[in-house]
DNA sequence: CCTTTTCTGTATCGGTCACTAAAAAAACCT
DNA sequence: AGGTTTTTTTAGTGACCGATACAGAAAAGG
């Protein structure tokens, strides 16, 4: 019995749905950053009048939470596999490759919005809430690391979030992809000397 | 017979040192970014007008380019480091540290102007001008690497432009020194299978 | 002295920022 | 139908954006 059934409720029906004016926030937060993208834009390309984004999403920071949610369950879903339990090394390049496979998917993706999207933001509270979706990436590479690892699961787990940096980074510099394959591969010798490959 | 002498004009003489604007203008615009230093707050940083200020620069993005190239002279200095004639391994991993310690020197320090200052800035001339500079320092270290090993100087110089984005990146995202270090040195690993190290 | 030139501060330009007051519109309820 | 609830649209709020018009002030040349 899930739950997912629509209550019916007195009043006006509301004209767009939500969760797909989420989506459409989370592609314009990602082309362009958290200041560079207002609130007059996100509602014409949800297509609805600012008071509706308000009413819906309560302001501009927390449609920017939704969309960061949004974003960690589509586009960021493959770091879902740092919590299964294979080979370390062999799990943490693969997610490296992902994530600059995902920053240069198609023509409008620019590198990752959780990294990148509030660089150079004056919204501190918008900057803390990428920190602690990045805090929780460490930290999913870190107890990765730890199960086989423990001694180096600090600076196994900086290393992977310092070359997470450059993937996204480089991604939006125009860096394309079999480039980015190729540092990867270079800056995996570092993290392969420090856990063993295979 | 240098020609630094001031010329003799007519009219009102200037207030202030505009090369010392330009000093105080970089420090803004590195630890906000382009976007989020606006007009009057540079003008106030420095200690005159707007008017002062677009009359002895153009505008901002003018300033920003002086603010650039000031940058480049005293923050980004070691880079020609790159010119030298050293071993390209050993001379590539320096010029990394001491990124990194320009990225950290200070409390007001935040990563590098030229790599994250005009990240998610919405004036494309800006963000030309920080690519110019970036395009530049790829140049440099391409030379560098393929005076003595040419096959491997497109691979090496994006590599190093990768390993510097995701140490400027990091140190925005405040990760200490000691850090990076580590990170410069695992990093390195990749260099210097490529380069060979002595 | 007076004119010319350049810089100064004041006060403001039109435009955009995030956000909202107010009323019309569209559904439900009794 | 009449009343209630919620969303809609219209039309704005004050604050800030980059950039300036204007007039007074301070120097030089005559």
């Amino acid at each position: 019995m899930t739950d997912t059934e629509k209550v019916k409720r007195s009043g006006r029906p509301r004209a767009f749905d939500p969760e797909a004016g989420v989506a459409a926030a989370t592609r314009l937060f990602w082309e362009k950053g958290y200041d560079a993208v207002g609130v007059a834009e996100l509602a014409q390309t949800i297509g609805i009048n600012p008071p509706s984004l308000y009413a819906a999403y309560g302001s501009k920071r927390e449609l920017f939470a939704r969309a960061v949610a949004h974003y960690a369950g589509t586009q960021g879903r493959f770091f879902a596999r740092l919590d299964a339990d294979g080979p370390a090394y062999e799990t943490l390049i693969s997610v490296l490759e992902d994530a600059a496979r995902a920053g240069t998917g198609d023509a409008t993706a620019r590198g990752c919005l959780v990294l990148d999207g509030t660089r150079n933001c004056t919204d501190s509270g918008a900057r803390a809430l990428t920190a602690e979706v990045r805090a929780g990436l460490r930290e999913k590479a870190h107890a990765l690391i730890a199960r086989d690892r423990p001694e180096v699961a600090d600076s196994a787990a900086d290393y992977f979030m310092f070359v997470l940096t450059a993937i996204s980074g480089s991604a939006i510099d125009g860096v394309p992809l079999d480039r980015l394959m190729q540092d990867i591969a270079l800056a995996g010798q570092g993290l392969g000397a420090m856990l063993g490959r295979g």
